[in-house]
DNA sequence: TATATTATTAACCGGTCGGCCAGTTAGTTT
DNA sequence: AAACTAACTGGCCGACCGGTTAATAATATA
């Protein structure tokens, strides 16, 4: 069989894994490392094997789960020029990237809470920028108002996305019966009008 | 001296206030009973005698703050007329109360990571649904443009503020050396500017 | 095949956790 | 002033915490 009896790079990767459903589920204060362990099938030693400590495997955990969402927004920026059309593309992907790795919204939750200057904030702070430079640029050919700053354009149009998944909870109730993703759709295609209404030149 | 040896009222606060700041500050899971009672200056089974368990205590320091955050929110929609500028200022009053209680956008968050239906939960549903009735009310009279459904509207236009909050410090950075008071001010101008130009009738 | 390396485990460590209990002290009631 | 209730304390408990260590089993290397 080429299934090795042992697997290194698996184990690593169940390790994480598990770390990430656990930190993810209860926080970082409240999951302990036995319960990751028993989680990924392994014993505890194993993870400071293979992490050296708790805070570095949360660490990991953030990191991993980060750079796939900046990679995702970074590939996004790249695809879009920089008019109001392909702005709004932009708006429609992140929503569903958002809607299928619930994850990263709770990650970035966690994040917040922290407080703390690590990797994940600086990541998102290059992503802020890059993407602000790209709604200047749409500013500058006259296709968004050119009076609000881009940073504040971009930062508005990820937080009305954001906020939904971290609050619709407390919406979806008021449309019991209501399919889930049917309320999705209906948020965002009222949310883009009032958006990109408010960003036209004027 | 109208000074007792004994207070209960003033005790019982004192462990809700000193819970408040430790559990804030690091979160359940990490805060302890121990520090929570040394920051009241109390024994640690006085949090029992009073409150029963950690988390029973951690439920009411949740509820207060978030009783006083409704209370806020209420009155605030109570005051406001449903015409659009009324609906700015209520905006406006909701960023600089969450400015003056950064407390509560951590309550907010937690709230959202526990993900349990309990009494914050429904206290916010309500608040929400409160101001949709407002917001429709609004729309009823051509003030607000009435193709958007009113929960979203209300929804959108905290998750603006909210998300501010929450998220500022990443923005925060690009605008080095500029006072930050400044840089909440310009940002609340120009997303005032968008979200109303978005909700205008058309 | 001998050897070094690394993945893996079980047992264990000191320390802290939330909670409990028995007792004391301060106010209240009668 | 006696009896009762509620505020408050110190000390203790078993459970679990993150982390270490020493030994073993599998793999890579020579």
């Amino acid at each position: 069989m080429t299934a090795r009896t042992r697997n290194p790079e698996a184990t690593r990767a169940a390790i994480l894994d598990a770390a990430e459903k656990i930190f993810l589920g209860k926080g970082y204060g409240e999951a302990s490392m036995s319960q990751i362990a028993a989680q990924a099938g392994v014993t505890k030693s194993l993870l400071h094997h293979y992490f050296g400590s708790k805070e570095n495997l949360w660490t990991e955990v953030k990191t991993r789960r980060f750079s796939i969402y900046v990679d995702h927004q970074l590939a996004m920026l790249e695809g879009a020029d920089p008019d109001v059309n392909l702005l709004m593309e932009s708006m429609k992907t992140y929503f569903h990237f958002l809607k299928d790795n619930p994850e990263m919204v709770r990650i970035l939750a966690w994040v917040f809470l922290e407080r703390q200057q690590d990797t994940c904030m600086t990541m998102d702070q290059g992503l802020m920028e890059a993407g602000a430079v790209k709604v200047a640029e749409g500013q500058a050919r006259g296709e968004i108002r050119a009076d609000i700053n881009p940073h504040f354009i971009l930062f508005t149009m990820v937080g009305i996305v954001q906020h939904w998944f971290q609050d619709r909870a407390h919406v979806l109730e008021r449309f019991d019966g209501a399919d889930p993703d049917t309320v999705d759709q209906a948020y965002l295609g009222d949310v883009v009008k009032i958006f990109f209404e408010g960003i036209l030149p004027r």
